[in-house]
DNA sequence: TATGAATGAGTTTTCATTCAT
DNA sequence: GATGAATGAAAACTCATTCAT
């Protein structure tokens, strides 16, 4: 991807993040990014597939921020030690790439994703998957299916950060208490209620 | 609203939640209703403004759904039930108008919805703060701010629904895990950890 | 024509003088007229056919005015009398159905009008014509060819009463000063001029 | 204004003078414009935008026609001298661009005229006020508003031109005896009739 | 390579006209 | 006779895409 890419798929995650794909019309992606309309044409054959691209960019930059630092625990203590730094990673990418995120909960079921674009939200999820794995292993995550926890921990933060956004960002505190909650929800119910 | 009103929202309903407002053209939405194009046009001056009629609709049903049957707990023990028949209102909710939820969730920040649209977003939320704040007052409910807790639950619940629509289904099982899973992100962390 | 009729023309005459007939949807004709939309093709095929009666109503009721009271000149002085005559009616049509005359001016050559409507606006310069032609055999008048003369003074006259909108009416001795502007126009010249 | 635009003003005045801006597709300009209906929106937002663009235009050459050669007249002789070359230029304008006239005439009070065609508008009327005015001021020129004896004027000339296109053209002659009629209205009556 | 004017298919919207009540 | 909801064809307008420069 050379300097011009960039730049499009920058100003296309910007625009897209503030409206839809659908709403977005060509020249506004290409005046947001500096270039001519037709300029878009030489890389893609189409504004789906320019979507498709921010797509995977934007997943995969969440991707790489999710898997920063992280390793397979292998002690119970170091499970919501992990836990943590992945919360943080999470944070960090919210804090740095609000749009992104903006963008990427919008298009979870856009009919216009190709295979490329569905391998990688599938990736994106894999290292919180296997933490959650290796938490239930050692007997610090509640025995639910993997994936129903994933789906309860990410879309809680999603909640989180569309509260943020409405807020104008949240407090450390603010963030902290919700890392908190959201542990509680992940680790085993103790003898604390009768469900 | 007569008849040919809420047919028209009814199929609106569903082809937006199918696709997008700004990807779904009025004849799509007048077929899918039985009537023609020009029709919507006596009752809406334009698409958004149908969108906007869609939203709070499905916005009312959903917050008719939260409250039925429900009370301000009074004593600690009322919270957990009162906790739980929302719950069980929320899936019956996403069980009966999937696309309603699937809707709601895409229009968050539409730029689009009027100012009517947005108080019936409020309105929504008002009983889950309600029984929130009555948690924390009776000290069952974790001392967070009730709006972010808000977003947690109904973060985490839209999670699922996304999960439920992609396994086609989720089970009572599932259902009832992810339930607890949510009450202990909302109870009060004990000593089982040392944020 | 009937009472519902009658209401008709004249709410079409009121809105196609303020608008045009092209830029007048039949169902603001129909709400000036405090009747259904579907009422007035009880008595007319079309908007185009309405418009022609209304043509020839307008017409017919200018035409009766320009005639009140004339009678063919048979001395030369009798001409002046018979032109006062005539422009005393103008004035009158023209402040009791200001939009007859808005409405007139604006049809000159629309296509829609049909051969009654021409016959209709033939017969409205019959009376001018011949008090012209009688002015001139009796030398008091301008040897021209009378079309052209009616022409330059309907024109004029035309011309006053544009201005007459704008100003919100003219005064009486506005309107006896273009009438005497108007004689002199008529009125051989003498040798007052080299040509 | 580049040649596209220039195309479709041309074009757009031919047909509007034919029809009217409200019974002219924007398809039908297009394709006297040689250009795709699209084009048109890529220059003004809208039909009645272009419209008003059409008569400033209009407006212009008029105003351009009415001031060939013309100057401030300081002696009485002169005035007749300047009416006539404006005369002149008058039947120059209606010979060289009849479509011009006739669709100026028709936007007397078009409702969707913006200011800077109302400013035209004014602006063409002001050499010929001016020359009024001198020609009170000499004593050639009857006292009366001038504005009033403007409106008598150019009404009595668009009269004419009405019967031009009807007949299909006047002979010289014609142009001849009508501009010695109008100068006849606009000088003081003399003794030769008691009002 | 990049441009941006032009295209034309597709979208939204309007409105003359019909017809069941 | 009168109504006005509904129709659908036509109008206004948008915008992804092409292509001459």
């Amino acid at each position: 991807m050379n300097g011009t890419q960039t730049q499009i798929v920058r100003a296309a995650l910007t625009v897209f993040a503030e409206h839809t794909v659908a709403a977005t019309p060509v020249p506004v992606i290409a005046r947001e990014a500096g270039v001519a309309a037709g300029t878009l044409y030489r890389y893609w054959p189409s504004k789906e597939a320019l979507a498709n691209a921010v797509y995977q960019d934007a997943k995969k930059s969440f991707t790489s921020y999710l898997t920063r630092g992280a390793s397979a625990p292998e002690k119970a203590e170091a499970v919501l030690t992990a836990y943590r730094l992945m919360w943080a990673n999470l944070v960090a990418f919210a804090d740095e790439h609000p749009e992104a995120l903006a963008f990427l909960e919008h298009q979870q079921h856009a009919s216009y994703l190709d295979a490329a674009s569905q391998a990688a939200a599938r990736e994106a999820e894999a290292p919180a998957v296997d933490l959650i794995r290796a938490g239930q292993r050692l007997g610090v995550v509640r025995r639910a299916d993997p994936q129903l926890l994933i789906n309860l921990t990410f879309g809680a933060f999603v909640g989180l950060t569309k509260a943020a956004r409405a807020a104008g960002g949240l407090s450390p505190a603010d963030w902290q208490q919700a890392s908190d909650a959201i542990w509680s929800m992940l680790t085993p119910q103790e003898s604390k209620e009768a469900s």
